[in-house]
DNA sequence: AATATTATAAGAATATTATTCTGTATATAT
DNA sequence: ATATATACAGAATAATATTCTTATAATATT
């Protein structure tokens, strides 16, 4: 059950949402100045939009090498969900280690996003967290030498 | 050439990561009080930890759905770079639309997130951005169907 | 061991922001 | 035409951020 949503966006906020993905923390007074209206103006806006759901978090991006983390993987997950569930979906994103669970087309499968301290983190992983998950029928995983570009940043619309 | 860096994080440190980690416009004042510190203390912490690059950024988590960007793709690039350069992932890096390039180990290959409105955005993104880039030699895309968790939150150690 | 040196944090003072409230204008609906 | 809702400015106040000074503890130096 999907919930629909309306969202109705005008080019001020477009405008807020751009500086907000660029730094999260730029105050209110910042922003206000930027766009040239009140403050309290820019409050209402940024509080509507985290109310709509447009905006649904802030997080600090950290630095995965200095938490000792440096290997990322992907794993392509084969998996005998019960028909119409997301079981083993839902088993992985709560492995701590797992930052995305995506359930993709074909294969009856899954594609996950790990990041571990080195390859015996990743080991450890598939032995004690992804072993434990029956309906598992095979995995494939690709490792990461190097990340290129890393963002969530979305595109957002301009004035036609 | 990487730069060697030494982080060197305390207890304090962690927990005040794991605050910005959850929420990133957390204000000093309220993480003061959690940690039962001075104000003054914590953002000097918080500034050197940016200034470390222990925190990068600080990103607003967008809802793509309010952007209109319905469809995620992950796309596997085998390309031919020049030898020891990422031509082709910086090239891949410019694309707006593409949040993420990885240089992946074996098969000389790139594995590209995407976000586009729907298929069709996709179909053009391939035929105008990777279309250009002639070093490409071939491209395997995984659709999404539905992302059961998406986050950037690494596991930050407890003490002992 | 004594003395610098450095890093860390508290606390107070001040600058800046956040937030609330009121009034007004504009758009939308009835 | 009148009511209703929405968005915003501007002012007042509450709360925070930031700076500075001082104290303390940890580390290094001689």
């Amino acid at each position: 059950m999907t919930t629909k949503m309306e969202f109705s966006l005008d080019q001020i906020d477009y405008q807020i949402l751009r500086i907000m993905q660029e730094n999260a923390r730029t105050n209110n007074a910042d922003i206000a100045r930027e766009l040239g209206m009140a403050p309290s103006a820019i409050l209402e806006r940024v509080k509507k939009l985290e109310q709509k759901q447009v905006i649904l978090q802030y997080n600090a991006k950290i630095n995965p090498d200095a938490l000792d983390q440096k290997l990322l993987s992907f794993i392509f997950i084969k998996a005998q969900d019960p028909i119409g569930t997301q079981k083993v979906g839902l088993l992985l994103a709560k492995i701590p280690e797992v930052q995305e669970v995506h359930d993709i087309a074909g294969d009856d499968g899954y594609l996950i996003k790990v990041r571990t301290n080195d390859a015996s983190g990743l080991v450890d992983l598939m032995r004690n967290s992804l072993g434990k998950i029956e309906e598992i029928i095979s995995t494939r995983t690709t490792i990461v030498l190097e990340t290129v570009k890393e963002e969530q940043k979305l595109v957002i619309p301009t004035e036609d």
